[in-house]
DNA sequence: ATCGATATCGTTTTT
DNA sequence: CGATATCGAT
């Protein structure tokens, strides 16, 4: 029978949920308690027991990541195709929604998307064009308010002001939306706000998408804003049913406009649903459990879960307190090694900290131990320097009006066009309510520059309308790879000296093949390949599926790593003003939701959690002396074994800080001819520090020159 | 235009 | 402290 097919791998929540009637369910799922297999079931129920065809789905999650393996998983339990079920991000459904009804939401058809770091560039621009000082109205502080208001569904004129300064912000959001207008362009928040506003405005739309989709589903719903909680309820018809799952104890973007309260909301607006509690939890160990669950009790106002668990209570909770940020690094490796030795592999564990900034010491530990390690969440590959240039050719020989793209490349490869140049065209364009493209044609026209500018320019305008004719007829992967040798760009990267202008030329390659790849995937009948690509390349720059395979630890922030799970996690830098986040530890809110991160963190481990902080640590180049971290406290101390005591008493010589030091730092010296495990022979140029501090500066025969411990060197 | 000195600043991130 | 931005000198 299909009903035991779908429901026979689940448990009776999850059951209830699954197999629920047709109608509204709010899902509370815990960590690890498997609500994405929820999800999935459901859909294929809806499909197999209530016969709702796929058609009529819509299902929408936050990220790529989750589309995709929803859609993957979903496939393979359907016995119909699931090819027409719209299942995407917010972004994506609505960029699918504004290409089909391109003229009705006002749009040109040609439009193209912003990434933030284009959107900050036009706000710049905005601001100066406005003779604003970028002082008194920093343009990161402007695209914060632009953004926020626009997740809240307001417009320039529906903002009231609250003081002088408030009134200039609403001038630059004004001045930014006519410029984006006027370059064909729209932002991230604008594929939601449009859409909405769409599907308000026009009656005979919203009745065509209420028959349609008879069922919506919503991921990591604890993570909706304002305006994505309106998008939700304009594609909800009267006869639809939705089900939304989320986790309040999860809600860790709240400083992005994320709205916990759209839970309860949603009880309010839709009485009739049904909530489910999934507190089953298949992954972690019963200690790991107790813990997040003391944690999380903390804070007031849950809908309030308790997690719970059929398996062992497994290993207590290890905490050590390190010496320093560079003690707890060593510490990290000194525990891996050991989980190296008992066979585990490396990729089984994750090093998770609050910022950024935490994984230098623990990579320069990891280097210099010969770790191969992975770190989540760099600069992304779409969002590269190069290719950011290649892709404003594109955007720009697609489409002349777009300003964006025009003063990305206007003088990259620099071909003799100056600041005063631009400016004299951005002057004119504003002058007239022109684009930049067209401002320059009109100058040239009339011989406004000097005989050198002039003929600069004019191999720019030749060079775009050459490319534009050459590659109008070629294949998507030919257009790209003539724009990149044609634009002069790979000539440009290649004087670059140094690896990093080989990095560049291999990732502008790289784009022909991704261009490649992308065709051969197929691209929508309404879009022209190269347009669908310049989309694709702003909203799903979605890559790391390649190294995944290396087995190698993994270095993320605790918000990386929601969703995931690790055999063993290390959650480091457990201080008071560091986790909590100085920022954040005065306002109770962002108290709170500091807490659930730690909870997010605590519930990412599956068999052993490592918790570690640093009595002193160097920040911003000064000692900091930080308590240890107040979630520390929260965890009964039942369930914690604190390394320290334990290793000076019983096996002093794994953890302390002895194991460490430098066995002799008599034997280095200048000249001294040395051997290191990962970086080869080579001889000590410079030494500075004693003892357990002191640091060498080597040049290596493979590598070139590098600074590191001396510990780490052994004498040829 | 390119390099090097100096100033500045210092959560979390997806689309 | 260290990465990045900006500015001034060649």
């Amino acid at each position: 029978m299909k009903h035991n097919m779908i429901l026979n791998s689940l448990n009776p929540a999850q059951q209830d949920a699954v197999s629920a009637p047709f109608g509204h369910q709010l899902i509370l799922a815990g960590a690890g308690s498997g609500k994405t297999r929820v999800l999935t079931h459901r859909i294929a129920w809806l499909v197999e027991v209530e016969n709702i065809s796929p058609f009529n789905i819509l299902a929408v999650t936050f990220t790529n990541k989750a589309a995709n393996e929803m859609r993957t998983r979903i496939e393979s339990m359907l016995s119909v195709p699931a090819r027409h079920m719209w299942i995407g991000t917010f972004h994506g459904l609505s960029h699918r929604i504004l290409r089909a009804h391109w003229e009705e939401a006002g749009l040109s058809e040609s439009f193209q998307i912003l990434d933030s770091d284009d959107q900050f560039r036009m706000i710049r621009r905005v601001i100066n064009a406005l003779n604003l000082d970028e002082d008194r109205f920093p343009p990161k502080e402007a695209q914060w308010f632009i953004n926020a208001q626009k997740e809240e569904g307001r417009e320039p004129h529906q903002v009231q002001p609250r003081d002088f300064n408030g009134q200039t912000q609403i001038k630059i959001y004004q001045a930014y939306q006519e410029a984006c207008q006027r370059s064909g362009v729209i932002d991230f928040a604008d594929l939601l706000l449009l859409t909405y506003k769409l599907l308000q405005s026009n009656a005979e739309l919203r009745l065509h998408y209420h028959q349609r989709f008879r069922a919506l589903l919503v991921d990591e719903f604890q993570d909706t804003n304002t305006i994505q909680y309106a998008w939700l309820k304009s594609f909800a018809g009267p006869d639809c049913a939705i089900m939304i799952v989320g986790d309040d104890d999860q809600s860790i973007y709240g400083w992005r406009g994320a709205r916990i309260e759209n839970i309860q909301r949603f009880s309010k607006d839709f009485p009739s649903a049904q909530i489910i509690r999934l507190e089953q939890n298949y992954r972690s160990t019963g200690t790991i459990l107790k813990a997040a669950n003391a944690l999380i009790e903390q804070n007031a106002g849950r809908l309030g879960k308790n997690l719970w668990t059929e398996g062992k209570e497994g290993e207590l909770i290890t905490l050590y307190a390190a010496f320093n940020e560079t003690d707890e690094a060593y510490f990290v490796v000194n525990r891996i090694r050991d989980l190296q030795r008992n066979h585990h592999s490396l990729r089984e564990i994750a090093i998770l900290y609050r910022s950024n900034a935490q994984s230098r010491v623990i990579e320069e530990a990891l280097m210099q131990s010969g770790i191969p390690y992975r770190v989540y969440g760099g600069l992304r590959y779409f969002d590269r320097a190069e290719i950011k240039d290649a892709l404003a050719y594109l955007r720009l020989i697609n489409n002349c009006a777009d300003d964006t793209a025009f003063e990305r490349i206007i003088n990259t490869p620099t071909r003799g066009i100056g600041d005063r140049t631009i400016v004299a065209i951005r002057e004119h364009a504003k002058a007239s309510g022109i684009t930049l493209w067209d401002a320059l044609l009109q100058l040239q026209e009339q011989n406004f520059f000097a005989a050198r500018a002039a003929s600069a320019l004019n191999a720019f305008i030749e060079l775009i309308n050459n490319l534009q004719d050459k590659i109008s007829s070629h294949t998507l992967n030919k257009q790209v790879e003539f724009v990149i040798h044609g634009s002069g760009l790979i000539d440009h990267y290649r004087k670059e000296k140094g690896e990093r202008g080989l990095t560049r030329i291999e990732n502008l390659e790289e784009l022909v093949n991704a261009a490649h790849q992308f065709m051969q995937e197929g691209t929508p009948d309404n879009m022209t390949p190269m347009s669908a690509f310049l989309s694709y390349a702003a909203l799903e720059s979605n890559d790391d599926q390649a190294s995944a395979f290396d087995d190698c630890i993994q270095l993320m922030t605790l918000h990386t790593a929601k969703g995931l799970e690790f055999p063993v996690v290390f959650l480091t830098g457990c201080e008071e003003e560091l986790f909590p986040h100085f920022l954040s530890m005065h306002d109770p809110k962002k108290l709170e939701e500091e807490r659930r991160l730690c909870y997010v963190g605590v519930t990412r481990a599956m068999r052993k959690l490592y918790m570690t902080y640093a009595e002193v640590r160097r920040m911003h180049g000064k000692e900091a002396y930080h308590r240890p971290s107040r979630f520390i406290s929260e965890i009964p101390v039942e369930l914690v074994d604190e390394a320290r005591f334990r290793t000076k008493v019983t096996r002093p010589t794994i953890v302390t800080a002895a194991s460490y030091q430098p066995k002799s730092s008599g034997k280095f010296r200048i000249g001294q001819d040395v051997h290191h495990r990962i970086f080869g022979d080579g001889t000590i140029i410079d030494i500075e520090g004693s003892g357990e501090d002191m640091k060498v500066k080597v040049r290596f025969e493979q590598v070139g020159t590098k600074q590191l411990i001396a510990s780490y060197l052994e004498v040829k």
